[in-house]
DNA sequence: GTGGTCTAGACCACT
DNA sequence: GTGGTCTAGACCACG
């Protein structure tokens, strides 16, 4: 986890879980750390944990079993895929879009610079 | 100003006068709305505008004029341009590169939505 | 057994048991399934069903015969059914009541809606 | 508020300012008491208020302003109404045929008890 | 002043 | 053991 940072720590763990379910780290079914287990991996009070957990529940990412833990969902890939590209569509995209046409970049530059950077990494 | 954003408002004014800068909308050596006027206008706290007009005379955007005003700094232009492409490209671009990759997006067919999005704009 | 739902297991299982002798699924006198049956039956902690089943001897409706198992009470059937029709009528009806009418629902738009959900039982 | 009872206290306090939305008490557009005064009104902790204003925010009831405050929402009145119906009709009508129909209560039987309940209060 | 997040620690119901 | 809620108190960014 990064604490210094602006993004809340919650958000980090609920984007982390998700990363790792379109990794296949986390496959559907399995269960996930207790929230109390979580907590001393991130070094992290349960509470945040509990806050990730439950709201990655909402969006049906999680069920719960009373008494034994947290699942991965059925379909938790596909809804997890969903929420991430609807967000990147609908969202950043438009944001991207605009600061490129005040910049002046255009998409044959990007594609230039891509390689350059992905190839470093 | 849109107030039931996660944006900061003063980030929203900040940004408005960069865009305005880039548009030549605002042109370098002239005044600037006052804080007072521009809290006016936008409806917001003067307190606000003065955050956002200080982080712009940091950057060298604005210049103060004490007793006077702010004006549209010299090189405002290329200042403002410099700062939004390295920002654009150093933070931004790895970003969306790297959540395009696990959400399997690429740049055909980004391509092909764009036209939707800016062709209502 | 709905383990994704507030409904504690051991209520779940403790209405099962009311309902079933109410539709005389469960006859007094009858041996009743013994704790570990129906924990391997319901795929549920053994725990959980001793704790329904202490609660329905604790009102009557079984009886322990130590050594020997769970029976259906005498009178179980009246018990159950007085249970049932005052929770009903001194908790639960004034709740709907007040509900209905802060939102403006009305008896007959109920029993028109009723048939619709009963046809499908 | 009931300390005392199972409802969660957020909860309670989430359905307090819906019923209150129902009941004009609260119309759309004003502002709604800070998280910090409803706390020392209700006599609890500020993040429990808070937690009841930000699932409210997130159902569209309340909107927030930053570093103003929340406001009933535009529409906050149609929502929740159509929230409270939704669940009324989806969640609690069929559990009540359900015991209706195990208790053999008829729905005249019910209605003539409730001209009793309701006279009272 | 406003809300947002986090911690530490507690208590509870449930399995 | 599990999660769920709550408190007290702190720190932060924002207006």
């Amino acid at each position: 986890m990064d604490f210094n940072t602006q993004k809340p720590i919650f958000l980090q763990i609920y984007d982390l879980v998700l990363e790792q379910i379109l990794n296949n780290q986390l496959t559907e079914g399995t269960r996930i750390a207790s929230v109390r287990e979580m907590a001393a991996n991130m070094q992290v009070n349960p509470n945040t944990v509990q806050r990730a957990y439950t709201e990655l529940q909402a969006k049906g990412i999680l069920t719960q079993q009373r008494g034994i833990g947290y699942f991965i969902g059925a379909k938790a890939k596909a809804t997890a895929l969903a929420i991430r590209r609807d967000e990147f569509m609908r969202i950043q995209l438009p944001l991207i879009v605009r600061q490129m046409k005040t910049l002046g970049i255009t998409w044959e530059e990007l594609q230039n610079v891509i390689p350059v950077q992905t190839g470093i990494h």
